[in-house]
DNA sequence: GCCGTTTTCGGCCCGACTGTTTTCAGTCG
């Protein structure tokens, strides 16, 4: 896959052409890396299928640069590009307040053309002097480097969630708050947010704002009006409160919730239909007449459309299948009835038995399955025969205290290298549940290791199966096509498992999944009971963003169903 | 550079906030 590769020569492009100032070749590079990023097919196969212009955004012209690239490892145009300016000039781009336009002209002014120098520029003064410039522009860069520096990138969705939360939880405290609800990347339940979207109704909004920008864990305020405001936390990362009038709340959560693409489709669609979409609602372009806005179903409805749901919103055919009435119904987290991947202190989770199981009440589950680590797992205290049977001991003791729910004896077993799995044959036909794990030999090609651990008559379900931890690895090399088949051939279960830095599968291996017709389970691989409760929503997200119904997750089953399909 | 039930040429989402400016350009989302 070099999707994501193709997809940066091609941002690289755009910043480097809209400095130059050539008009809308940049918004169209854009597009085209964003449509590359988001691909669930391979893009070498595409082009060596001769079906690049199926990707939205990519024509002629792109097509060519990418044939080009596939072949020869170049792409002649992008290295041309990087020699027509020094190195380092895009990057000024990337410091918030800068923009193309700036970073040019402070370029043919003073010659800056690095970061250090505008640092440099910026504190001796030499900025405020130019015309356009002023002392607060000099402040507002000074600034925009410290964030540049700290931290520009993104988020994962499980830090950035609890934020939002404290935030919304803090703000509902006012009442001149009506409606508030949560927009943005993180609404769509992306891995990774770039900011924090709030979305509140109010008649008298600047109480609200006072308040909001006023938050101990604001760290600086960036902007203040009436109807927005933006600060950075002291988290890191930056968090945006609008406040919209009731009858627009509709088309301001769909405007806001994004993604780019998904909008800029309905707003032509908007345009061919006569009418003008923008936060502030759907109206007649010619007599400005207001036609829709209260609900987000009622732009979609007035368009001729489906609602999507937000964690569809990307653009990848779903417009098209709303138009239809086609869309799918996709999984919900009131539709799961259990969790079957956890662990307890028994290996390396901070609560008990008892404790996990009374939390899965609480959750309103029928079944979890308990899967410490197995053997070989020394640095999790993986778990030999001996402890093993003194942990079913246990958990029947606690099962003879909650009837309400069904506590299945499962294990988290190592596949090793060879892809035999961790425990005796013995010891997995008394499992009720086998979650099959690589955690170890990560850099190595993992196909046929995976291939056999799924032809393992006693492994119920591959965990966590790519591997990939956000911001700490890859996923290791694996033929997912390969697996797919055989996962659903064997009639085994790939995991989601929740947790944020993994949502592994993601949401594009999901989607292949689904259409590859595979069954999968939705897992915390909780370590706590504070996992237990809050992990599901990320899995869940991640189910939804890869189109899952509730008909291709086998933990929505009632336990009955249930037991009967993994007995199987 | 892409794209087409207005168009194969001429459009390309749209509005808020800021700063520096007496009316608007730049940036952001």
């Amino acid at each position: 896959m070099r999707n994501v590769e193709i997809a940066k020569l091609f941002y690289e492009m755009a910043d480097i052409l809209e400095m130059k100032g050539v008009d809308w070749k940049p918004a169209a590079y854009r597009r085209a890396a964003r449509s590359l990023e988001a691909l669930s097919e391979d893009v070498e196969i595409l082009a060596k299928e001769n079906r690049l212009h199926d990707i939205p955004g990519i024509g002629e012209g792109l097509a060519a640069k990418i044939n080009e690239y596939i072949k020869t490892g170049k792409m002649k145009e992008h290295d041309e590009l990087l020699r027509s300016i020094p190195k380092d000039i895009v990057l000024l781009m990337q410091i918030p307040g800068m923009g193309p336009k700036k970073a040019k002209f402070l370029f043919q002014k003073l010659g800056i053309h690095s970061v250090g120098q505008l640092q440099k520029a910026a504190e001796q003064h030499k900025l405020a002097k130019l015309a356009g410039f002023g002392t607060k522009t000099e402040e507002n860069i000074l600034r925009g480097i410290r964030i540049f520096k700290t931290g520009h990138e993104r988020m994962l969705l499980g830090r950035a969630y609890p934020l939002a939360m404290y935030i919304v939880k803090e703000l509902q405290k006012k009442k001149e708050v009506g409606k508030i609800s949560i927009a943005g990347s993180m609404r769509r339940m992306s891995q990774t947010v770039g900011d924090i979207d709030i979305l509140i109704t109010s008649q008298k909004p600047e109480p609200i704002m006072d308040t909001f920008t006023t938050l101990p864990e604001v760290q600086t305020v960036l902007a203040k009006g009436h109807t927005k405001s933006t600060v950075i936390l002291t988290a890191g990362i930056q968090a945006d409160v609008r406040v919209i009038s009731e009858k627009s709340f509709g088309a301001a959560m769909q405007y806001f919730t994004g993604g780019k693409d998904h909008n800029i489709s309905l707003r032509n669609i908007a345009i061919k239909k006569g009418y003008k979409l923008s936060e502030y609602g759907l109206f007649n372009k010619k007599t400005d007449v207001f036609v829709a806005g209260k609900t987000e179903e009622e732009v979609y409805n007035k368009l001729g459309l489906q609602y999507v749901e937000p964690e569809m919103r990307e653009n990848k055919g779903e417009i098209e299948l709303a138009a239809k009435g086609k869309l799918p119904k996709l999984v919900r987290q009131d539709d799961i009835k259990g969790d079957l991947h956890m662990h307890t202190t028994y290996s390396d989770g901070e609560n008990s038995v008892r404790e996990m199981v009374s939390t899965a009440v609480r959750l309103g589950y029928e079944y979890i399955a308990i899967t410490d680590h197995s053997a070989t797992q020394r640095i999790a205290r993986g778990l030999e025969e001996e402890r093993l049977r003194k942990l079913w001991k246990e958990i029947d003791k606690v099962q003879d205290e909650f009837p309400a729910i069904r506590i299945f004896k499962g294990s988290e077993v190592d596949i090793k290298a060879d892809g035999s799995m961790d425990y005796s044959e013995n010891i997995l036909k008394e499992l009720d549940i086998v979650v099959g794990s690589i955690h170890f030999g990560l850099k190595r090609d993992n196909t046929e290791r995976t291939l056999r651990a799924l032809t393992n008559k006693y492994v119920t379900i591959i965990g966590h199966p790519t591997g990939k931890r956000y911001g700490i690895r890859d996923p290791y090399t694996l033929d997912l096509s390969r697996i797919y088949c055989a996962a659903r051939d064997a009639g085994k279960v790939l995991e989601i498992d929740g947790q944020p830095e993994r949502t592994d599968l993601s949401d594009v291996n999901v989607h292949e999944a689904v259409k590859a017709g595979v069954h999968l389970v939705i897992d915390t691989d909780a370590h706590s009971v504070e996992q237990l409760r809050n992990y599901m929503r990320y899995g869940v997200g991640t189910a939804r963003r890869g189109w899952a119904t509730a008909a291709d997750i086998i933990n929505t089953l009632p336990l009955k169903k249930f037991e009967k399909v993994i007995r199987r």
